[in-house]
RNA sequence: UGGGCUAUCGCCAAGCGGUAAGGCACAGGACUUUGACUCCUGCAUUCGCUGGUUCGAAUCCAGUUAGCCCAG
C-alpha cells in the first residue's frame, strides 16, 4: 500500500473548516505542503438559542462560522460558507428521527459524513474547480494493492475516527485529503499553538451537534409530532411486565441507567420491539451476541465478499473490536459471527470491518441474536 | 368481629439495648459522536404513631394506626 496524495503538485483543495482545531490545522498543513487552500465552513442546522450553541462550541454554530473566518484570516486564504441545511436536515436530523421511531439507534455522525460532508460539499467543490476536499480527521487514505482506497487508522489509536467513515465511497475518497492524520492530537495542538491560531486552545466538540442540550427524546418528541411513540411496557424476554417506559426513544440497547427500575441488581434494555412498544430487559450477561446481520453495505479497501472471511469488527465508535468471520449471505446483507461474545450489538448502530487498520468496509446492523 | 404476623431511605433489606450495613434506584462528576457501558462521589440526626422502662431504645413494655394471613 502507498500513500495517497502526497506527490500531487499544485492543486486546488477545499478545507472543510469546523472552526475546531483540528481542521483548522489541516488547512494549514496543506497550504505548507503548496496546495491552493480554500476554507469553507458548512452551515448545517440553526439553533434559536444562541447561548446553547456557544457553550457547545460545536461543529457547526455560530461561533464555528466566525472561529473559521478567522482562521483563514490568518493563513490567508479564501473563506466560504456553504449551505447545506436542506441536506442536513433529509439526510441526518429527518435519519435520526426515523431510527429512533423504529426502535434502532443511529449514529448520526456517520450520516453526515457521507451524505452532506462529502456528498454534497466535494460535489460543490468541484464545482468551484477543486481537485479535493480536505478535512480534520484523524485518518489516513491508503491505496490497497488492487487499486482500491481505504481509510486507515492514525497513528494515534485513541483518536481513531475511522468508524465514522467506513461510507464513504471511492469515488469520494479519490478526491480527499485527510492531512492531520499523520500526526497525533498533542501535534496537532502544538501546531496550532506555535503558529498562533485563534482556535489552539478550543476544546474538542462532541456529542450530537444539532442537539445542544442533549434531551434526545424532546428533540425526537418535537419533530416526529404524533408519530413519536409513548409508554409502554417493560418486560422480560419470558413476557413478564416489569414496569412502564417512556417511550422507546428514551432507550438503547444496552443502557442501564435511567430506566427507574428497582430490581435489587442492575438490569439492562437488550432488544427494543417497536411494533409492541415494548423494552425487553434482562441481566448484564443477557446483552451479550455472537452474530449480526448488517446491510446498507459499503465496500472499502475490498472489493467484495466472495468467500467468508476473518476481519476484526467494529460494533460501535470507541469499541476496540472483536475477531469475527464475515460472510455475504445475500444481496446486500452480510452476516457476521464473533468468535467471542461482544456486548450490546445494536441495530441502527454500524458495523465497520478491518485488516491491519485499514476499514475494508461495513454496514448498518440490522438483525443479531443478542437475546432471539 | 376474634387469633396470628409485619411495619427501618423511592424499592428490597441488615439490625435482636449502646448511639441506623448493604444492594437497586436516583443525583452530581469523570469518560464519551449511543441520555450506552464503566469509574468516582453523594444519598435516613432517623427507624408507622403516642407514651413508658432505662445512663442510653429501631431494638424491651403498653396503647394506637395500617397492611397481610387464619378463623367466620
Amino acid at each position: 500500500m502507498e500513500r495517497k496524495g502526497s506527490y500531487m503538485g499544485k492543486k486546488k483543495v477545499v478545507v472543510g473548516m469546523s472552526g475546531g482545531v483540528d481542521s483548522s490545522v489541516a488547512a494549514y498543513l496543506l497550504k505548507e505542503q503548496g496546495y491552493e487552500v480554500i476554507g469553507v465552513t458548512m452551515q448545517i442546522w440553526q439553533d434559536e438559542s444562541r447561548e446553547a450553541q456557544e457553550e457547545n462550541g460545536g461543529c457547526c454554530g455560530w461561533s464555528a462560522v466566525e472561529d473559521a473566518r478567522r482562521v483563514a484570516g490568518q493563513l490567508d486564504i479564501p473563506h466560504y460558507v456553504m449551505n447545506f441545511k436542506e441536506e442536513f436536515k433529509c439526510r441526518v436530523m429527518d435519519y435520526f428521527v426515523e431510527e429512533y421511531l423504529a426502535g434502532r439507534t443511529p449514529n448520526p455522525c456517520i450520516a453526515c459524513n457521507r451524505y452532506v460532508k462529502w456528498e454534497s460539499m466535494l460535489k460543490r467543490s468541484l464545482e468551484i474547480g477543486a481537485d479535493y476536499i480536505a478535512t480534520g480527521h484523524y485518518a489516513r487514505i491508503m491505496v490497497t494493492p488492487e487499486g482500491r482506497y481505504a481509510i486507515c487508522s492514525s497513528v494515534t489509536a485513541k483518536k481513531d475516527q475511522t468508524y465514522a467513515l467506513y461510507n464513504l465511497t471511492q469515488e469520494q475518497l479519490a478526491h480527499t485529503l485527510m492531512p492531520v492524520g499523520e500526526y497525533t492530537k498533542e501535534e496537532i495542538r502544538a501546531i496550532a499553538v506555535r503558529e498562533g491560531l485563534a482556535v489552539a486552545h478550543k476544546p474538542d466538540s462532541q456529542e450530537i451537534c444539532f442537539i445542544p442540550d442533549h434531551d434526545y427524546a424532546a428533540f425526537i418528541a418535537k419533530e416526529a409530532g404524533e408519530r413519536v411513540p409513548g409508554c409502554g411496557n417493560f418486560v422480560t424476554e419470558q413476557g413478564q411486565i416489569l414496569g412502564q417506559h417512556r417511550g422507546i426513544t428514551h432507550y438503547t440497547v444496552g443502557q442501564r441507567k435511567g430506566l427507574h427500575l428497582a430490581m435489587g441488581h442492575p438490569v439492562f434494555v437488550t432488544r427494543i420491539i417497536p411494533e409492541t412498544n415494548e423494552v425487553v430487559i434482562g441481566e448484564a450477561e443477557d446483552v451479550f451476541g455472537d452474530t449480526l446481520y448488517c446491510d446498507h453495505i459499503n465496500f472499502m479497501g475490498m472489493a467484495d465478499l466472495p468467500r467468508p472471511r476473518e476481519v476484526l469488527a467494529k460494533i460501535r465508535y470507541a469499541h476496540a473490536g472483536e475477531r469475527c468471520v464475515i460472510e455475504q449471505v445475500a444481496e446486500d446483507v452480510i452476516k457476521c459471527s464473533f468468535l467471542a461474545p461482544v456486548r450490546a450489538i445494536t441495530p441502527g448502530q454500524a458495523v465497520v470491518f478491518y485488516e491491519d487498520g485499514c476499514v475494508l468496509g461495513g454496514g448498518s446492523i440490522r438483525r443479531t441474536n443478542t437475546t432471539a
